[in-house]
DNA sequence: GATTGTGAATTATTTCACAGCT
DNA sequence: AGCTGTGAAATAATTCACAATC
């Protein structure tokens, strides 16, 4: 088994999303190129990608989209439901208690905790919002695998060590920060920030006349 | 000057970040180092990142905080104002309208759309929805310069086509599907439900007691 | 003595190109 | 004939290592 590099991992939930669209079509059948199309990507790329997990495709006839499918639901671990947690029900944990798509896409926010007393005992989306003192202990008996971190950066590192040491294994973090993790836990990071100071930067670095990458990262 | 990749500017953004900090701490010298530990890069790399714009270290001492964030800030063109319109007032985006760190950061949200009737007139932290019909000419008068799109899948691509025909030139993605748009454009996705299937398929390669690498793009 | 700036070396990722199946 | 799977080649990103400078 070859070693799989992030962006690898990052073109193959492109490449289901893909296929799975195109199955619903009724669509049986599809090459390395028309995929590769559809995602951005060049035709050897999509062929090596998958390369590193096995061997799916017929030669002279492409990949049988169903199959392949399936086998890419396996490999991101898609065929069942992890359980997660929201630490943080401000303006963005809010708003992700309610994203419904979510849980249809097998990620359920089944837990929700808040420091804010005034927040404690909400019911939200069918979740309701407990007391931060409680979470750890909630984490564990509720066996929830993945903590979505959606506190102020200054609590931030803070709230992750807790998690982690609840024995959660996978934490998205939302606060703009730079967290730490042990070896063995997965860490994602969304920052929003980030992305709009790439776009500030694009835009001036385009005024002044440099040529810079439009960046496509899904 | 050098090419610059999207990863020395998220670094950057990163590093302008700490200094900063570091900055109102009143700390005046700080080595390539020193920063690269706060920012989880190595030495060189800091170095290398910065050189693509010039020399702004002393050999010996470091650099100079203050004087290396403004340059940083003066390269993501973070000394202006972005004016800043929202598409789609859904969960995601009233919960963006409300965060006021964007403003405080110099991306103030000074216009709303939502092709949703009821939600059109409602007022909403500072700023009126307005009818999806009015966007074209509204982002025109406004001299809009960023647009974050936050609409459902299925018209996001239509979406960016209108807002790219009305003359932005820099788009934050939230929809998660493949958007494209033409050289001269920035686009810049935010896909939290590809961070999902990262941490997913993170889980199931350490079960199966794969080597993973537990991304940390910040 | 410490730390930068940067070519050279290394490592990682992407693309090429073609033999081998269907 | 068409398309996959994959070594080899090319390109990109990171790290090393050291002369130059404060």
């Amino acid at each position: 088994m070859k070693k799989v590099s992030e962006s690898t991992v990052a073109r193959l939930s492109v490449y289901l999303r893909l296929l799975s669209e195109r199955e619903s079509e009724g669509v049986e059948m599809m090459s390395s190129g028309e995929l590769a199309k559809l995602a951005g990507a060049t035709a050897a790329q999509v062929r090596k990608d998958l390369s590193a997990f096995g061997t799916f495709g017929k030669r002279g006839l492409g990949y049988p989209v169903a199959e392949l499918s399936g086998v890419l639901r396996s490999i991101l671990g898609l065929e069942r439901h992890w359980r997660v947690a929201l630490v943080g029900a401000g303006r963005i944990g809010m708003a992700l208690l309610g994203y419904q798509d979510f849980r249809r896409q097998g990620f359920p926010i089944v837990s929700a905790f808040d420091a804010d007393r005034t927040k404690v005992g909400q019911r939200r989306h069918g979740v309701t919002i407990r007391a931060d003192a409680e979470m750890e202990r909630a984490l564990v008996e509720e066996a929830i695998e993945i903590v979505i971190v959606a506190v102020p950066v200054e609590v931030a590192q803070e709230v992750v060590d807790r998690v982690v040491r609840s024995g959660v294994r996978a934490i998205l973090n939302f606060a703009p920060t730079k967290i730490e993790v042990p070896a063995g836990v997965a860490l994602k990071n969304v920052n929003m920030a980030l992305e709009l100071e790439a776009l500030s930067y694009a835009l001036s670095a385009g005024r002044r006349g440099r040529r810079w990458a439009a960046g496509a990262r899904a």
